[in-house]
DNA sequence: GTGCTACTTCAAGTCGACTTGAGGTCAAGC
DNA sequence: GCTTGACCTCAAGTCGACTTGAAGTAGCAC
């Protein structure tokens, strides 16, 4: 039989066994039945996962993944948003390699203190001009 | 004079007063003095603002940027941890590039359903396997 | 001197994605 | 049959960066 444990999924997603009960919760999966309290899993959700996993790479959020998928559960990707999510990583990147250059010029730069250098100065004018929202990073942590 | 009122330095900084309160709590900057009730900054605190979003823009925390500065306020930016947020980034972009490029090609792809388009597995397994952190947007909202 | 209004303080609330803790249950091994 | 341990539920907590709300106050115009 193909069915999967909770602990199962949970170790070949890589992801903790709480973590799939708050998405079922949430409606992103759905187990396929019990044994006794436990959850057991159609192996499909495991595909399920990586696009959910997918999804939140790209930036999208649980909610905004959630609608990714029919009432059958068929994922139902709508293409212009994929379009639209590609332009805003586009830019997100151009802004990051811009950021980057000039970290690495900072660290390389010569100058006595940073606020002398001309290129850090610049740097901050572009800062206090157009702000990028940047990321928390997830820290799940040890037990 | 060159006192700046707390209304025209978050007018001229793009941050509301209550962030500029918080930093100061923080100790991310410091008013000058007070006008009755009301701080007042030295123009200075304009520039350490810059300084302050282009830490959270490179990716640092409040607090590590807070550990930027010396205790008379100078800054003071170890150029190791520039090269290292500078490379930490590249990391990053890297794998935002590939994602972009992915998410086109799902965004033109022309099978019928993404679960049917090689790109798209190859991409589903690469995201089951190496999960990226990805950021919650900063959004401030409306009043 | 009175009002208006933009500031002040301080505590508490928000957001998203989970995690943690307390107390309970059950399949399996001995 | 009893223990063990991994699962269960549900409520509450966490993290970071702020925002919001209530209640108070001072500078300025009149």
């Amino acid at each position: 039989m193909a069915e999967l444990d909770i602990a199962e999924v949970a170790q070949r997603a890589g992801v903790p066994a709480s973590t799939l009960r708050f998405y079922e919760e949430k409606g992103l999966i759905a187990s396929s039945g019990r044994r006794g309290l436990r959850r057991q899993y159609d192996p499909g959700v495991l595909e399920r996962l990586a696009l959910i996993a997918l999804g939140r790479t790209a930036g999208f959020s649980l909610d905004e993944i959630a609608r990714m998928f029919a009432p059958d559960g068929q994922p139902r990707i709508d293409r212009q948003m994929l379009a639209a999510k590609a332009e805003e990583l586009d830019r997100k990147i151009r802004e990051l390699d811009v950021l980057r250059d000039s970290l690495r010029h900072a660290a390389a730069c010569p100058a006595p203190s940073h606020m002398e250098c001309p290129t850090f100065r610049r740097l901050l004018k572009a800062a206090a001009s157009g702000p990028v929202a940047m990321p928390r990073r997830r820290t799940p942590g040890p037990p």
